[in-house]
RNA sequence: GGACAGGUACCCAAGUGGCCAACGGGAGCAGACUGUAAAUCUGUUGGCAUGCGCCUUCGGAGGUUCGAAUCCUUCCCUGUCCA
């Protein structure tokens, strides 16, 4: 593997110079990636990552995939302004089991090696974790962004999220690692890895930083807490219509990112996007992606499905069936809440008087309206909820 | 341990005895428009009722008052400074 090769589409490799003599070393890197089961999903942003863990798989290299069992349990302070809050065993185990299966999308599952943190941190003793912090103080941990942005607005740190980088930097001692990957967010960590290997006699990792793909709503990262995200086991509907839902100026970014695009063919996807129309190129990205996780096929169905429903606002082909026994005259606003259109009857009020719905394609106003309901009569609250009457005739 | 500041709806953040279901921004929802669930514009965002009404909400619990998010007591939580 050359350099370059390992540097594509990386933000930041330290140490260079380091980086070469590990590549000419004349055994397997092995390449670690950590990640905390704090959520079941993962999403495109954990891909970006994972792809370039794929390549050091393919190009011959050890795979060592941390599973944070055991800091999951504090949570990573990493970009955020609050506590994160702890999950209980129970959550954190199911949360694991999932990743693998989901990380299987991505990478060799069965080449890689698998670690749960908890394996070595549960252990260390209270001797062994007062030695090693010794080596750290606390401006030095202070002088995380996130961190410093807190205390400068006073806002609270607590001393276990002090721990966390350290935990983490432990991790890379306890499998020896040569290489770590992370999101830019997680340089620092990263680096502490660094450290605490002098620290115990090994050659220092070298540290990769990725990208960090930016959410659907084009301000945050993706991440699962603030909802902008796509999982990568979503359905391919869901996948490809959240794709047809980002800002313009992400186009290129995804292409970059999620599908791996660069050099020329990303330059043309830039170029395009500004003087075509970016549509055409959200598609596209949409219909890749959804063919990387799913297969062409599926990828076709939810175009289809997107440009009947969204485009030319047909019924969605899928509606789910809301039975009743008979054929009753209801208040559409009672009838509303019933369903679980709206989440009160004000709500529903509120989507009557603002002309949010239709009821077997014309619209309904009177917010005092009864209606009778018949068989297969189709009900449409807002953009996207769909009900469609079924009689159960016993 | 002491002094001071603060805890408001999904988030941020005004409000310091009645005109407060509570300004404003973000986010959400709806409509218009469009090139899409993009951008922009408009409306809307506690619940129940819908003829002026009622109920719940401003860290928790009490109290003062005709009336409190606003005053008092106490408890919990956070930050700053001092020790």
């Amino acid at each position: 593997m050359r350099l370059e090769e390992v540097k594509k589409s990386a933000v930041d490799c330290i140490d260079e110079k380091e980086m070469l003599e590990k590549l000419q070393y004349n055994r397997p890197l092995r390449i670690k990636l950590g990640m905390d089961p704090t959520s079941p999903d993962l999403h495109l942003g954990h891909a970006v990552v994972l792809e370039k863990l794929r390549q050091f798989q393919e190009n011959g290299h050890t795979v060592i995939f941390v599973i944070g069992d055991f800091t999951a349990m504090i949570g990573d302070p990493s970009g955020r302004n609050k506590v994160r809050k702890a999950l209980s065993a129970e959550e954190i185990k199911q949360n694991a089991q999932t990743y693998v299966s989901q990380v299987s999308k991505i990478l060799d599952v069965n080449k890689a090696e698998i670690r749960y943190n908890s394996e070595w941190l549960s252990k260390i003793s209270m001797e062994e974790l007062i030695r090693f912090m010794a080596h750290f103080t606390l401006s030095q941990i202070l002088e995380r962004d996130d961190f410093h942005k807190r205390f400068t607005q006073e806002v609270p740190i607590f001393f276990h999220e002090f721990m966390y980088p350290l935990m983490q930097a432990y991790d890379s001692v306890a499998i020896h690692a040569d290489v770590e990957l992370g999101g830019t967010d997680q340089t620092f960590n990263l680096l502490l890895g660094r450290d605490l290997q002098e620290f115990y006699h090994q050659p220092r990792q070298c540290i990769l930083t990725m990208p960090l793909l930016v959410g659907l709503d084009g301000q945050a990262k993706m991440s699962k807490s603030l909802g902008n995200y796509v999982g990568i086991m979503e359905d391919n509907i869901t996948m490809y219509g959240k794709l047809m839902s980002i800002p313009d100026q992400l186009i290129a970014d995804y292409f970059q990112l999620v599908l791996g695009y660069s050099g020329e063919a990303l330059n043309s996807v830039r170029n395009a996007v500004e003087h075509e129309n970016p549509m055409d190129w959200k598609m596209k990205l949409a219909r890749e992606t959804t063919t990387k996780y799913h297969d062409p096929i599926q990828a076709e169905l939810a175009e289809a499905h997107f440009i009947s429903v969204h485009r030319k606002h047909d019924l969605p082909e899928e509606i789910p069936d809301y039975l009743i026994p008979s054929s009753v005259e209801v208040k559409a606003v009672d009838f509303l809440l019933e369903s679980k259109l709206v989440a009160s009857k004000n709500d529903g009020r509120r989507l009557i008087e603002q002309n949010g719905l239709e009821i077997n394609g014309s619209k309904l106003t009177d917010i005092k309206a009864t209606v009778r309901l018949e068989n297969g009569m189709v009900w449409k609250a807002g953009k996207r909820k769909f009900l469609r009457i079924k009689i159960k005739s016993t």
